[in-house]
DNA sequence: GCAGAAACGTTCTAGACAGCATGTC
DNA sequence: CTAGAACGTTTCTGC
């Protein structure tokens, strides 16, 4: 099929194809088609990685726009979105516009309105049906990329009832759902009522092998010599024996320490290929990584990549992530090193992808355990290069004859696991449940379990009443802990009803007819009315685990005094939305230490320490929560990195959450009325700059960020009003660049910020440093001077004392 | 007896969504 | 139960 006899699409998009060279659909492509994508039918679409299925999601979204309709597109990560809005953003050409919904970046919501397609989250697609974004309810098409993740024990949940809820908003929604090749497509399609577009069709073909001693062996009978030299591994000679034919490659490891230890030793393969051009620009490379933060982490990747050479994982700055990205897709890089993060991330394609650790430590299985045929074949799906490459090349390692024959069956022949909803854990029903109710979708337990009627996990299983007696106990939780209240009987019903608030009535309508019909067959026989509290409400428009906030609302009601900065640190960090930092061994120790000379300032009551499981978490929060002080104390980023063994990307990570969970403590805590919320406020506000509390307010000032703001104060420039004030020779010297210093005083509001003519002078030793006594730059200086010297002399004097 | 090498033992292990307000891909 | 790298500690070896 040829793109010129699609029609349906917006006047213009068609030639757009054609500029981009695309004249032919790809047979999955038209089979979707032919299943109606451009005509609004639900479509469930199971190809491989890189065979076009961002093209099916097009046609699809953009026929919906033609008839005059509003498209979402539902990714799993943040990097996605924006890699997702940058393709369609080339739609603008013939009016289609998109706009952007991720936690970190939001375009208005009013503004989203506007927009034709929208790039979300799941989570935030979630987050936004139950804050009740009008706009969605005019959205006429959902396309969900990498629906598989549905199997995902901790998010997977999240993106099943966005869907569900997406579908009962609006019945007549169109839903295409984009899946690698798993092993139960049919029944995605079943439960989305849907068409199947199953396929392991790819526009490149892909050879899957196994090497073992120096012979690399495909599926298709075909042998490969690939020797390996004396004192080389495996992996180094395969990175080699392509790097010779001008390929890249992408090698999978199992853990951060042996990417790095990988990365090291292959930079002395793809060193020596390098042509001068490609030394400079990686010694460029080098530098950015360098400059993007100063931790051995940092240093270690910045030598790999001088020689061609890179690893990737969770521990990198989001920025130092996207720098190796782009490199290797430029080829600049020839060979990264990576742990499972690239196989799901933004794509990264390489001539020959390695996949050398088959098993990975997971503690649930007590040992190492052996990855997913559907994780191994993601990893495998990034080799080829489009238009680059002739043939993409999948190889495993193993060490002997028998290894090898298991990798075949195990991975290369194997067909990969099916879907399975995992709605039914008690975690993610604890969320969905308080969300399902809150936002009105279920009003009665009947209502409720038959809103779960339409989840994945109904149409999967088999035992009936699991998901109703999860239920059950999730409701009580939530009743024990003020999130919900049950009232009445049936008769109850009909008042609720009529006063129920709600932006969304017609599915309350919908959730409430349901209950009606529907035999509930449980326990308790009787109809309740399920309402959320207005703790609940907030607790659901937070986003937050009700674990987590109940958690929250415990530590913070416990508190006699004014919590300390560390107290709610630890409180925050021992909520199930915090990702865990794991306590090394000996560390119980150290901060067992530190939990007896700290014990009073956290929030809540110890677990004993004889319950040992519960008691390590409770210092491995201890951790986390010394780990953001030190932060919030000016710790350098090195010196925290190095003591926590962490990497810059964790240690972002982390400081981000905790600003999330401490800006939703500091709504709690105005819900529960406690005295503390300025406490929380300020607590969250020295974690969000990395700053004491002396610093807070010259931290405001845009443009100064926890370096400048101590350097500032250290010359005694205290306050956003100094800057007004101040001598601007010591803020020039203490801010370096003219440009930056003149942003800086205009973002203070200083009248005539220019620097012009201006020298820096130096101050000394943080004493002796009042701006008033400096002549030199003469009237400029001297304007308002009467609060300058003020100010000054005050500043003088604390700084003094701190030294 | 001692330095340095080899053997042995121990430790450790992937991933990253969200609020809100502000200003930007 | 199924690993393997890095580092620390002990033991061995050759002088």
């Amino acid at each position: 099929m040829n793109v010129e006899e699609l029609s349906g699409l917006p006047p213009g998009a068609r030639s757009h194809f054609e500029e981009q060279g695309i004249e032919e659909l790809y047979p999955p492509q038209a089979e979707a088609v032919k299943a109606g994508a451009t005509e609004g039918e639900n479509l469930v679409a199971a190809v491989p990685t890189a065979s076009g299925k961002t093209m099916i999601a097009a046609l699809s979204m953009l026929s919906a726009v033609q008839r005059g309709g509003k498209a979402l597109y539902i990714v799993p990560l943040r990097a996605l979105a924006s890699e997702k809005k940058a393709e369609f953003d080339a739609y603008e050409e013939f009016g289609v516009t998109t706009g952007v919904a991720t936690g970190n970046y939001e375009s208005t919501s009013e503004w989203l309105a506007t927009k034709d397609i929208i790039v979300a989250t799941s989570e935030k697609v979630d987050s936004l049906v139950r804050n009740g974004a009008d706009w969605l309810s005019d959205l006429t098409c959902v396309v969900s990329d990498e629906v598989h993740l549905i199997d995902d024990r901790n998010r997977g949940p999240t993106l099943e009832v966005t869907l569900a809820k997406l579908r009962r908003l609006n019945p007549q929604l169109q839903v295409v759902a984009l899946s690698a090749t798993v092993g139960n497509a049919d029944e995605l399609a079943d439960w989305l009522d849907a068409d199947l577009v199953d396929t392991d069709w790819r526009p490149i073909d892909l050879q899957m092998g196994v090497h073992y001693g120096n012979a690399l062996n495909f599926d298709d009978g075909e042998t490969r010599e690939v020797p390996v030299e004396a004192g080389e591994k495996q992996e180094a000679a395969l990175v080699r024996d392509i790097l010779e034919e001008g390929g890249s490659s992408l090698v999978f490891v199992n853990s951060r320490r042996n990417a790095e230890a990988a990365a090291r030793r292959l930079g002395q393969v793809s060193s020596r290929e390098l042509t001068a051009g490609e030394q400079s620009d990686l010694a460029e490379l080098a530098a950015e990584i360098r400059e993007d933060s100063d931790t051995e982490t940092s240093q270690d990747l910045a030598d790999c990549v001088e020689r061609g050479s890179a690893f990737h994982h969770a521990g990198l700055s989001s920025t130092q992530r996207s720098l190796v990205e782009d490199a290797f897709r430029d080829r600049l890089l020839k060979v990264i090193s990576a742990t499972p993060t690239l196989a799901a991330g933004v794509n990264t394609p390489a001539r020959r992808v390695i996949v050398r650790d088959w098993r990975r430590f997971d503690p649930s299985a007590g040992g190492m355990a052996p990855l997913d045929v559907l994780e191994i074949h993601q990893m495998m799906g990034r080799a080829g290069r489009p238009g680059l490459d002739p043939y993409g090349e999948a190889v495993l390692l193993a060490k002997n004859h028998d290894e090898s024959q298991e990798l075949f069956d195990r991975y290369v022949w194997a067909e990969p696991e099916p879907v399975r909803s995992k709605l039914a854990a008690e975690p993610a029903l604890r969320t969905h449940v308080l969300a399902t109710i809150a936002s009105g979708f279920a009003r009665t337990r009947a209502g409720l379990l038959e809103f779960l009627e339409a989840t994945l996990y109904a149409s999967q299983s088999s035992e009936g009443g699991r998901l109703e007696r999860v239920t059950d106990d999730v409701l009580s939780y939530l009743e024990r802990n003020d999130f919900i209240e049950r009232s009445g009987g049936p008769e109850d019903t009909l008042n609720s009803e009529a006063d129920a608030a709600s932006a969304f009535t017609s599915a309350a309508d919908l959730a409430d007819s349901g209950s009606g019909g529907g035999d509930s067959g449980g326990t308790t026989g009787q109809e309740e009315d399920l309402e959320a509290t207005s703790l609940g409400h907030t607790v659901s428009r937070l986003y937050l685990d009700p674990m987590s906030a109940a958690e929250i609302v415990h530590g913070l009601e416990d508190a006699d005094e004014r919590p300390t900065a560390l107290g709610l640190y630890q409180l925050v960090s021992r909520t199930p939305d915090m990702y865990e930092l794991y306590l090394r061994s000996g560390e119980d120790e150290t901060f067992g230490e530190l939990y007896y000379e700290r014990e009073r300032e956290l929030l809540g009551d110890a677990p004993s320490e004889f319950e040992e499981e519960r008691f390590e978490d409770w210092l491995a929060a201890l951790k986390t929560g010394k780990l953001l002080e030190d932060w919030a104390s000016e710790d350098d980023e090195e010196q925290i990195t190095e003591r926590y063994k962490i990497g810059p990307g964790d240690l972002r990570g982390k400081v981000d959450t905790a600003e999330w969970l401490l800006g939703a403590a500091e709504s709690l805590a105005s819900e529960i009325d406690t005295e503390w919320a300025v406490a929380v406020r300020e607590a969250r506000a020295r974690v969000e700059h990395g700053v004491s509390e002396e610093l807070l307010e010259l931290v405001s000032v845009s443009g100064i960020g926890r370096k400048r703001a101590r350097r500032l104060y250290a010359a005694g420039i205290e306050e956003p009003a100094a800057l007004r004030s101040a001598d601007k020779g010591v803020i020039l010297h203490v801010l370096k660049g003219e440009k930056t210093a003149e942003n800086i005083l205009e973002n203070a509001g200083r009248e005539d910020p220019s620097m012009d003519s201006v020298e820096p002078i130096p101050v000394e030793g943080g004493s002796g440093l009042s701006g008033a006594s400096n002549s030199s730059s003469g009237e400029l200086s001297t304007t308002e001077n009467d609060t300058n010297t003020d100010a000054d002399a005050d500043d003088n004097q604390s700084s003094l004392g701190d030294f």
